[in-house]
RNA sequence: GGUGGGGUUCCCGAGUGGUCAAAGGGAUCAGACUGUAAAUCUGACGGCUCAGCCUUCGGAGGUUCAAAUCCUCCCCCCACCA
């Protein structure tokens, strides 16, 4: 029926491409049939974060349109720290972390892209790096490389400009980068790289290795930075990064992150983060006032869904229904979008704390259970909090910081607080 | 290795003997306004047994009634020179 896109200009059309090597040849060579194409993590921690949420997404639609997407978790180069675009040099982690996490890396990306029966791969570099002899490499690969081009990247400059100054392992981080794509492009006839726009000079730079030792052409996709239209990096929160790692980002706080965005981010997030039709989310840019809200609601279980799985998803929408009302769609925006209509539940998902019946009894502080149960940092920080007013107790402010919370508070054995508009949290009497 | 300049509360950055828990800005948090938005305004912003007390100004000592501020040693960073 609608005549088939090809996934280049699907990414495009997304807002997934930044810049582009030899954009025809590419989208030939690309539609051409099954490619493969890869992208690098680095193992710096034991789990992802919604920043590398563009690449994943990425490698997932490059999957679902029959090319083969390559992960590289970068076991080898993690040792050393790329320094592109970053001001400080990054702390050198060790082979044990770096196992670690490379494990946990791998089980998130097998929740956006399915690697059974060679529809896809996650390698690890380290099986080439780390049996690199030092002279072979230098007379090798090294002789392709140009000093003079390297200063002048772009990735390098904010470092040799700055006061902190470049280390040699981090200058060569380049070669080593350009050189897994070349051992990719021998072992799997990879040739195409993507990865953040910070990622241009590293790119090119396999690309240029790859036709001088291979006489192959290869190609490179970067993807925009992706920033919050208040210019913040996307990703970060007052608590730090949002994480892909259930443990760390708990459902129902990752679908909140969503939620909470910007009316301006909205389509642009749900073109990057969902896999909804163009045409419905043309849509959203006619929304005006609460109707947005509805929007977000279907960003936010969208994006929970591929993250966390269905059940999730519906026990982070249900809480947040049960908390700030269900948002109303109606049933022509979004049809494709498996969000509940009409579902009303329970708030499971809002997080809550098992509480000591007896201690109730005579009553706490309500300054104290704030601290104690994290919605506060400190007890400082609670008296602040419930001095100013943010502190609730069943949806009523709590007029003073020594209020004494009761078991008399209790519905069906559960009271709740709230800190600010948005931090609810249960205490659950047993 | 030499010379000079630095290391201040989450970040930037003032502060050179008491009036300093430390100016100002940013970030953050709360309140008002709203749509679980943005913008704006108001307030808060080390900890605690909170009108008081305790711990902070790279580290360790010292001088002093009193030190982020003065002295000694040490650690780290930067610039220029070698």
């Amino acid at each position: 029926m609608i005549q088939k896109m090809g996934v280049l200009e699907i990414l495009k059309e997304r807002g997934f491409v930044e810049a582009v090597t030899h954009d025809e040849e590419l989208s030939a060579y690309l539609d051409g049939g099954r490619a493969t194409c890869y992208i690098g993590f680095d193992p710096t921690a034991s789990s992802l974060h919604v920043g590398s949420l563009v690449c994943i997404m990425a490698l997932a639609h490059m999957q679902r349109n029959g090319h083969r997407p390559i992960g590289l978790v970068g076991g080898g180069t993690g040792l050393i720290g790329d320094p592109s675009g970053k001001t400080e040099m990054r702390k050198v982690i060790t082979q044990k972390e770096v196992d670690v996490n490379r494990a946990g890396i791998r089980k998130q990306l097998a929740r956006f892209i399915d690697f059974n029966e060679d529809k896809a791969l996650l390698l690890d570099n380290g099986e080439w790096l780390k049996g690199l002899e030092y002279i072979p490499f230098l007379r090798d690969i090294g002789r392709h490389f140009s000093v003079n081009r390297m200063i002048k990247a772009e990735s390098y400059k904010m470092r040799i400009n700055s006061d902190e100054g470049l280390t040699f392992i981090e200058f060569n981080y380049m070669l080593l980068q350009a050189y897994d794509f070349m051992e990719l492009s021998q072992r799997y006839d990879c040739l195409l790289q993507m990865g953040g726009s910070d990622q241009w000079g590293n790119i090119v730079a396999g690309i240029d290795l790859v036709r001088r030792t291979q006489q192959k052409k290869a190609f490179g996709i970067t993807f925009p930075l992706i920033t919050t239209s208040s210019g913040i990096k996307m990703g970060k929160t007052h608590k730090g990064a949002v994480w892909l790692d259930p443990e760390r980002t708990p459902p129902y706080e990752y679908y909140q992150f969503w939620v909470n965005c910007d009316d301006a981010d909205v389509a642009r997030f749900m073109a990057l983060f969902t896999f909804l039709p163009m045409e419905e989310i043309e849509q959203v840019k006619k929304m005006e006032g609460a109707m947005l809200n509805s929007a977000k609601a279907v960003l936010a279980w969208e994006a929970t869904v591929i993250a966390h799985g269905m059940d999730a998803a519906k026990a982070s929408y249900e809480a947040a229904c049960a908390m700030f009302g269900a948002p109303e769609i109606p049933d022509t925006c979004f049809s494709s979008s498996t969000i509940p209509r009409s579902a009303k539940g329970g708030a499971d998902a809002v997080p809550g704390t098992a509480y000591d019946r007896a201690a109730l009894d005579k009553g706490i502080a309500a300054v104290d259970i704030f601290a104690e149960v994290g919605l506060c940092k400190s007890k400082s920080d609670a008296r602040r909090l419930l001095n100013q007013g943010g502190g609730y107790l069943n949806d009523e402010r709590i007029a003073a910081f020594d209020q004494l919370i009761l078991t008399s508070h209790a519905t069906d054995g559960e009271i709740l607080l709230r800190a600010g508009k948005k931090k609810y949290h249960k205490l659950i009497l047993k």
